[in-house]
DNA sequence: ATCTAGTGAATGAAGGTTCATTTATGGCCG
DNA sequence: CGGCCATAAATGAACCTTCATTCACTAGAT
């Protein structure tokens, strides 16, 4: 039987996810995974090699999840500014969803061997794949100007990723929404697109 | 005599960030610190409270020197444009040169105790002071348009620690100096700034 | 003589990993 | 059906290494 390997696997999986968020990896003894799991230490060296194993496991299932959470909403909107603010602010949205499991993956992925960091690497070049399409497609349209794809892209990755990475000072006196909201004006003046102050501009923000 | 404590506290700092940029603070032994740094175990302890206490003394002595750094570069320059491109080029260059220390940062502040971490926000904020100062006077003289500063400074903030952050990504086919140049560029739109194109606009950047 | 800087072997706790042993599973045959 | 056995799953105490921290001691300066 099979389906009882995956599942135990994915047992374990989500218990160290659980325990090292709150206490990172280094703290976590194998012990307390498998207190939290709710078996034994020895079983869970039948599904991991050692304990970096655990860890590796752990960044790329939350990386994989977050993955398959992302790109769906890269359709809605006629003109690339409207398609690429939604799909910007999806990708939030799904960071919001993950803040925590981000957060250990900035701090842990530098614990791995050169494998497992590149794996991860390449699983974050992908997830932003949907992002270059529409920057692309808005340079090609003369919506947006010519510029550093690559690097535009990734600064809209940045921008998401610290929504969790600066949450302690973003999130004081902005709501997720209102990061987005703010965010994607910022992105896509940067872009050189027309603003659409077609929403409520925020007022009166300058003020610390 | 306090020179000498002082130069020994230096000492043992620098063989502390040594270490710990090659092999990540967990993994660094107090005795490989004292082996560094040149002095026997028990010395360190006469210097630092225990391990923690290194790791803090660390991350402050970076940001330190970060803030030393920057204000000097706000000068330069006429426009509110210029004079932040200045600066947030300067921002730029202080993180190379700390690259991997700025990594430490993100890696270990969680390790850390509250009160450390409130000390390491504290001075990231006022890091970003004169950055703050130039985006409100570029505001107030209509050179940038209306928009949330503190978002914006620390978007910038985020994307010079980008460099660091991403160095594996960005540096593959860029400069320090063109990272800093397509960034500033990118930045000031954002900004709304009419951007100069008297440097040599980036040729052909779209061809991955 | 006293005080401070400096040493480094000793200590004790923590925790990653192993393995001898027990328990569950499921197929097979009478 | 029901006993029987082979195999896999699961256990957890014991082992052993790795440090953080201490402290009894030496050397040099005042």
């Amino acid at each position: 039987m099979d389906q009882r390997r995956v599942r135990r696997r994915q047992q374990l999986l989500d218990a160290a996810i659980r325990v090292m968020q709150r206490t990172g990896y280094h703290e976590m003894s194998m012990q307390a995974l498998a207190e939290e799991a709710g078996v034994s230490v020895g079983l869970a060296y039948r599904y991991f090699a050692g304990k970096e194993d655990v860890l590796l496991a752990a960044i790329l299932a939350i990386l994989d999840a977050l993955r398959a959470d992302l790109p769906v909403a890269a359709e809605s909107g006629s003109t690339a500014s409207e398609r690429l603010a939604s799909a910007f602010g999806a990708y939030v949205r799904v960071i919001d969803r993950y803040r925590d499991a981000v957060l250990l993956t900035y701090r842990e992925s530098a614990t791995l061997s050169t494998e497992g960091r590149v794996q991860i690497k390449r699983l974050e070049v992908q997830t932003a794949g949907p992002l270059a399409v529409l920057v692309r497609a808005g340079i090609a349209s003369g919506e947006f100007v010519d510029c550093d794809v690559e690097l535009a892209v990734h600064d809209m990755v940045l921008l998401a990723h610290g929504w969790a990475l600066k949450h302690w000072l973003f999130a004081r006196e902005r709501t997720l929404e209102q990061y987005i909201e703010s965010q994607s004006r910022h992105v896509l003046r940067a872009l050189g697109a027309p603003v659409n102050s077609t929403s409520p501009e925020q007022r009166s923000e300058t003020g610390r």
